[in-house]
DNA sequence: GGTGATTTGTGCGTATGTATT
DNA sequence: TAATACATACGCACAAATCAC
């Protein structure tokens, strides 16, 4: 293939990595498998070894190829585990307490034969005006929060934060350093509040040196944001944060009446 | 700041990166504004431009800064429309049809004031195994693809492709190339097929060249996908993908009982 | 409308560091 | 140890877009 550029042709080194990615698409190469090394393409294309790296950044940084220093370059080869995070009532069922998203999580990974693992913080902080407004408390007020970093089978797969009042986890189990065995909102229900709704908001965006890090998570890899907002007849009572490395997760929600 | 790289430290344009977003974090330029040009930053650090460069990718890369070519380097400044993809039913309400998505899309653009419009394609092609496998027929069979193209005062805000199988499709408005007035939900519904729920898969990832030309999306913009499978109480009739680019759009379900 | 100055974009060459095999 | 392959860093030149004049 002949990448010359000639006038009013896009860089060469974004026709190289288009190239490449139809190189890929077409499957030349398998998932996990190593394309040539960059003085190979150097020479395949005729370009500097700049422009090749040009061009490999661009499919890195849209998630299709992983570098690692000493060894090459290869395709990127990810399973996709479904996290269910809502299943509607059955129909006919009373106002219940929601599935709490932990204990779901760890049966979707038993489903799938994978070992969870998870590590819990509990602190005390000022909280953010994202966290106050949805709690309906004064902004810089002290919160409960609650932090479960958690690894499938040894990799690093979610960060979720709960925020709750302080007013509100004071003389509960939640003030425990520990984890409350079947979930937070069973120290809730014993307090007497139990969640029966809940808002959900959802976003994207490319994590940050630390997350990206702890996720190890390379460039081209965004993170998944659930941000849930828990009530009970009342108010709010909690704000769950939840993060995801989008290219081994996915969220379901299950709407409206059942099926199956 | 000194930069020089000592032994054990990381590369230069690493710490080039976090001296600036500290700077950035620490609110020394405003969302919008201008950063200091390369040649600047050259002699503020002593490095070579390539390193100014590297440096800049990687906050580019994380969705802080713009580069606009012959103008500057920005601080992206993006405001963020919420879109409702789910609101629960209120209690005690009959089993009704969900809200049509487009529907409330448009709903949300004029709660937010902002203007929006669509082009629409209507295509037959034989579908990808993601979308047979969820409308449970054989792979490879045609079906009707409608696809709505929005912006939202002007600016690209979202894709829309929803699948139909054929067979349910035809002899209805969905074989028109022209959008149904009401949504398409009620050609479905005029033709006995009415949706009682759904399940809304939900992924994030970096959008693909064309994906990013159309969405005007530069590089650290993820995609927020939303995969949605209809059913009636027989069984799926509709698979419907929405892309949304990740910097101007939240999702937001409302679940359980509800508030307010 | 055109010209030049400024600023980012592209492309080349070279050298050296670091991780893997 | 040596060879290989990616990572970092410098330098240079010119192209293309923008803006002030």
């Amino acid at each position: 293939m002949n990448i010359s550029r000639g006038p009013g042709q896009a860089p060469k080194y974004q026709r190289l990595a288009a190239d490449l990615r139809r190189r890929i698409m077409a499957g030349e190469w398998q998932a996990g498998e190593a394309l040539p090394v960059e003085s190979e393409l150097e020479s395949q294309y005729g370009v500097a070894r700049n422009t090749v790296r040009l061009a490999v950044d661009v499919l890195v940084n849209e998630g299709l190829l992983v570098r690692v220093q000493g060894k090459g370059t290869y395709l990127k080869d990810h399973p996709v585990l479904d996290h269910h995070a809502y299943l509607s009532p059955a129909a006919g069922a009373a106002a219940t307490p929601l599935t709490p998203p932990s204990l779901s999580y760890a049966r979707e990974a038993e489903r799938a034969g994978r070992k969870l693992t998870a590590d819990f913080q509990m602190l005390i902080v000022r909280a953010t005006t994202d966290i106050t407004d949805r709690l309906r408390i004064a902004a810089g007020e002290a919160v409960v929060l609650r932090r479960v970093l958690r690894h499938m089978d040894g990799e690093p797969w979610s960060i979720e934060e709960s925020h709750y009042p302080v007013a509100l986890a004071a003389s509960t189990a939640l003030m425990d350093p520990d984890p409350v065995a079947g979930g937070d909102e069973v120290a809730l229900g014993a307090a007497g509040h139990v969640e029966i709704g809940c808002v959900d908001e959802l976003a994207a965006r490319m994590p940050n040196p630390e997350e990206a890090q702890w996720f190890q998570a390379g460039p081209g890899v965004p993170l998944l944001v659930q941000l849930r907002t828990g009530f009970t007849g009342k108010g709010p009572i909690r704000v769950t944060e939840t993060r995801y490395c989008a290219d081994r997760n996915r969220l379901v929600y299950s709407l409206g009446e059942r099926k199956e």
